[in-house]
DNA sequence: TTTATGGCTGTCA
DNA sequence: ATGACAGCCATAA
């Protein structure tokens, strides 16, 4: 059959299965931007993790993807301040920053037991 | 179509 | 440890 792949559907379920994965991490535990794109099956998709959140649902807990240094990544001039909110949403939740306003990721990082669930 | 812009990351000085 | 750079890749204009 005739078809091109010009506009297809399948194709927003990128960002369907990037929110899917961060839905997945628990309470009070983080993960990083390249773990979220690999489980999500976006090698090398990082950034693009960062712009899906940026557009995600209200039911997906942004707040627990930071990046791999630990630390949470500054928005540029339109999200400022969502950092602030961002840090305090964690803390509410139990995670702990260090002076230096980081995540140790050897306690805090989300381990799920499977690569990726559905 | 081409260009610019990101809530990134790994490597090197 | 920190700072600069180059890859990365999808979206928006």
């Amino acid at each position: 059959m005739g078809e091109g792949p010009h506009t297809e559907p399948a194709d927003s379920g990128r960002w369907q299965r990037i929110w899917a994965q961060v839905r997945r991490i628990p309470e009070g535990r983080v993960a990083t931007y390249g773990q979220i794109a690999e489980l999500a099956g976006v090698p090398r998709g990082a950034r693009q993790v960062g712009y899906a959140l940026h557009r995600a649902p209200p039911d997906v807990p942004w707040q627990r993807v930071i990046n791999a240094r630990g630390e949470v990544s500054q928005r540029s001039a339109d999200g400022a301040g969502a950092d602030q909110l961002q840090r305090q949403l964690l803390e509410e939740e139990g995670v702990e920053f260090d002076l230096a306003g980081r995540v140790d990721l050897a306690v805090w990082r989300w381990r799920p037991r499977r690569p990726a669930a559905r």
